[in-house]
DNA sequence: TTCGGCACGCAAAAATATTGCGCCAATCTG
DNA sequence: CAGATTGGCGCAATATTTTTGCGTGCCGAA
């Protein structure tokens, strides 16, 4: 459902998609000068990815230190897999909450792991209890306190990327 | 270290900074518009924001379904805990790497959460075994194959930031 | 070789971001 | 308690950036 047109990139694109990745706050003619284009072929390409698909949107990244009340954990989720529908209602749950940083759907023991973001412990055992403990399919969970969050980001190596 | 003006944020604050996490790539009459201030006033304090390290950039976020070949996995690893040099070499040598998207130091049975990210399976068995496997104070480690990236990203409730 | 399509640069136009200014409210200060 | 000060606001002018129209040149296919 993302790909609408066959979209070709090449080494250009790698490094814009690079350099937008790393700081998206930049101007057309800074972002150009980078990658050797003039500000409106920068412009039509920032736009392909964005009708494409590919750019999905730009975030404001916060500083994590600025929260010292912050109650990072990593939560290993194992639930029934019977129903379709019970996992498309998990995975709701799960997006409608803003706490919630990253779900993946895992092979193995485990069937997902979540990443939850609370401030404070009354915060994270509430909706660790919402989340989880009160759904419905899930069968089980352990939760992995974070004691230090050495690295974040979600940066795809541009080399993975369809060509 | 990130202090500078010890900056005080009330209910606005709170709500911009959960908009410009969400999508930073609106206009600053759109934001004002939500959050029911003039574009200007909007400027100010999100410039206030910047200045004061809280919003430390703004990214480009990619759809990772773009990227037919890209393996995601969560790695839990457990180290011999002794020495404290060895701790901080497994770190730079993880943040040097970057297939490495997130590292947390973790409290429990692992001592640390590793995703990573690379493109195709021979790359992601190279990266997995001279980070992990050749490393040497690494005890043991299981690898959890991502079957569907559902969310990713790192948006920090605006509740636990210092008032 | 010629014809299209495609991406480019340039320049004009539109939109957005930035800044100066006066105003008001809340808070100090004497 | 009154006057002064500070901080944030909206408005409007200005500066900058983004967007779009247009002409050009470079391939690839016929």
């Amino acid at each position: 459902m993302p790909k609408k047109t066959e979209l070709v990139l090449d080494d250009t694109d790698h490094r814009l998609l690079d350099e937008l990745q790393d700081d998206a706050g930049r101007t057309l003619r800074e972002l150009g000068e980078i990658v050797g284009l003039s500000p409106s072929a920068v412009q039509r390409r920032v736009e392909r990815y964005r009708s494409s698909g590919l750019l999905a949107r730009t975030a404001a990244v916060l500083d994590p230190t600025f929260s010292p009340d912050l109650v990072l954990a990593v939560c290993l989720v194992s639930v029934e897999r019977e129903s379709r529908r019970l996992h498309e209602a998990f995975h709701r749950r799960l997006l409608a909450a803003p706490e919630v940083q990253q779900v993946y759907a895992v092979y193995g023991e485990w069937d997902y792991v979540v990443v939850l973001a609370a401030s404070g412990m009354a915060h994270h055992g509430e909706i660790s209890t919402r989340l989880l403990m009160d759904a419905p399919n899930v069968r089980k969970y352990t939760t992995l306190f974070v004691l230090d969050p050495i690295r974040i980001g979600s940066t795809i190596p541009t080399g993975a990327l369809r060509t």
